[in-house]
DNA sequence: ATTGGTATTGAGAGCGCTTCCAAATTATAC
DNA sequence: GTATAATTTGGAAGCGCTCTCAATACCAAT
């Protein structure tokens, strides 16, 4: 059965080509019994419409972009990205879009994958996933296109454009909170780097944590990590020596490589020093860790942000959109409240 | 600059339609002073042709698609995807082509996508990530539909499809006859499942070498893992009592746990069982597991597959072909062979 | 100047669909 | 029964590009 047309359909079934149309789209204004015998005609041909003709005529390709900038590196290391695709995958499929994929490497495929996503007509929409400084002039492309889009993490600068964003302030906030609640005082942390929001915005979440307890922030306190392991091991060896009681991490594998740091200083974790970590990894529950950490929904977050730019493009409305999603402490061994009971 | 046309470029230059798009193509009849003059104007504009009308006239889309049919639980914990996605990314960057995904959860997604991949004009081929049995379905039916595919990695039934894989029956036979130059003659074997090409061939390529040099296969040497890190702990502890003095999994994770088996049963690694596992993951390096282990060139897997693909596309030659990537023995601390000198 | 050949260009017919509009049909009210 | 409105259909004009074919421009050779 070689390439069918909706005009072939419409000759076999006998009606025109708009009618085999409106059976394809759904519209109302079809007789049922009419409606019935074009569907069976393209079930038993196995007929697919033409998806390029389709969006040439409709201006709707029904394909979204997911870029991919900058955070090539982490890509292959931190289970954040497999999750995120996993539940944007998933909403493209519900949704019946489909996902075009860039991964932008270099300088070079910036440009390729620019000029590739600005065709018109090719893409609906484009989902950025960003966070990172860096990542600021493609987003800034995208909003001079016109493109509509979606930064998943919110971007350094935010304005213009439309987001979805853990609410990281509040998570470590609410992790911070739950140090002193415990009776520490001294408490640590372990930042992601400043030139990523997630990092300045958990740093936020301690001061505001300290802050609201009157509780002085002490700048021996605060150590700027890599989102590594061995940057949380060095960092923690720096900040041992303000002999910290509790230490937040912005991360799991910072927390990681923090325990480590504190065990070989002959430290016990969590009754000398506590620790929370950020990403709930599965490492984070292995036994010999057991780390009390912070969960993202990084799945529905992905699904999420999907359906925000699916919604963005329906609407053709530009006026930028924020959704900020909950996260869940995981109170586990390494802070020490366990213990306690 | 709303949506600008090819027309729009011709009349700004002063030249037809035709000669534009000629220039777009790189057709070579277009006298070089026109062809200048329309480039500046396409530059100065930032004209970007429409994709969709493209595809609809010249029957190409310029986009490939990419599968990942069951295999999406591992997608999350095996670095081999991340990779592969990195190679076949690069690829289609390089290529100028597209790169649209399809993560297939449950057999729901498996209707939806392949409507969507089936349907005419999107596509112009797919990648099928495979190697288990429970993928041949979607194969056959991507055959039946007559859509250029590529499998990435050797599926079951391997007739009339074109496919790229490693060589495992040849890296298996290498890890194994290096344990066996190191004079070790009970060497057992964790397996893949049976389910998988990667299963049984790297249990060919370590049947093959001890065949080779005449040693019996002794069933009590072989149990059929899961890639797990547990699955290898559990097959090693089962592989104990029969004494061997090396063992070969098919699979880093798997060797972790057999390592974990061997040392709670109070034997050393490598002096009283050698260990080589297989991909060579980032925990393979590390300073406490020093992993001899077979390292396969994930990401230029991908890129090849890519190349293998579009080159099927552009011949038209719907006859399969094979593609088999050479992998190579990366020899550190748990077979043994660097005490020896 | 004329011829033949080649390099360059434009006209125009699609590609397969959507969608507006008017025509045809049917339902409803009088 | 007719008049009117509502529903269902078909005709046809695009969507923005490619590509064949014929026309024109250019070149050198006679």
């Amino acid at each position: 059965m070689p390439d069918l047309t909706l005009e072939d359909i419409a000759a076999k079934v006998g009606v025109s080509r708009s009618t085999v149309s409106r059976v394809l789209n759904g519209h109302p204004n079809v007789r049922k019994e009419v409606r019935e015998r074009v569907l069976a005609a393209i079930e038993q041909t196995g007929f697919h419409p033409n998806a390029a003709a389709r969006a040439l005529a409709s201006q709707r390709s029904w394909t979204i972009g997911l870029l991919l900038p900058h955070s090539v590196s982490l890509f292959f290391t931190d289970p954040y990205y497999p999750h995120l695709v996993k539940g944007i995958a998933q909403a493209c499929n519900h949704l019946d879009y489909t996902l075009a994929f860039f991964l932008v490497d270099d300088k070079d495929d910036e440009e390729r994958i620019f000029s590739r996503v600005s065709r018109n007509g090719f893409l609906d929409g484009v989902l950025v996933q960003s966070g990172h400084h860096g990542d600021q002039r493609i987003i800034g492309r995208l909003v001079d296109a016109r493109i509509p889009q979606v930064v998943v993490g919110r971007p350094m600068r935010s304005d213009n454009v439309s987001y979805i964003d853990m609410d990281n302030v509040h998570a470590a906030y609410t992790a911070v909170s739950h140090l002193l609640r415990l009776g520490r005082r001294r408490i640590a942390t372990i930042t992601g780097p400043e030139q990523s929001t997630v990092g300045v915005d958990r740093k936020a979440g301690y001061v505001k944590a300290l802050g609201e307890r009157d509780l002085p922030v002490d700048p021996a306190l605060i150590v700027e990590g890599d989102f590594t392991e061995m940057g949380g091991y060095y960092c923690m060896q720096t900040l041992l020596a303000a002999r910290p009681d509790a230490v937040f991490a912005a991360s799991d594998i910072m927390a990681v490589g923090a325990i480590r740091a504190i065990r070989e200083a002959g430290l016990r974790v969590p009754e000398d020093v506590a620790v929370v970590g950020f990403d709930d990894l599965p490492l984070a529950a292995m036994t010999d860790i057991q780390l009390t950490t912070v969960r993202q929904p990084v799945v529905s977050f992905g699904y999420r942000a999907v359906e925000l730019l699916t919604d963005l493009i329906q609407s053709g409305d530009p006026s930028p959109r924020h959704v900020i999603m909950d996260t869940k402490l995981i109170v586990r061994g390494t802070c020490g409240a366990l213990a306690r009971k």
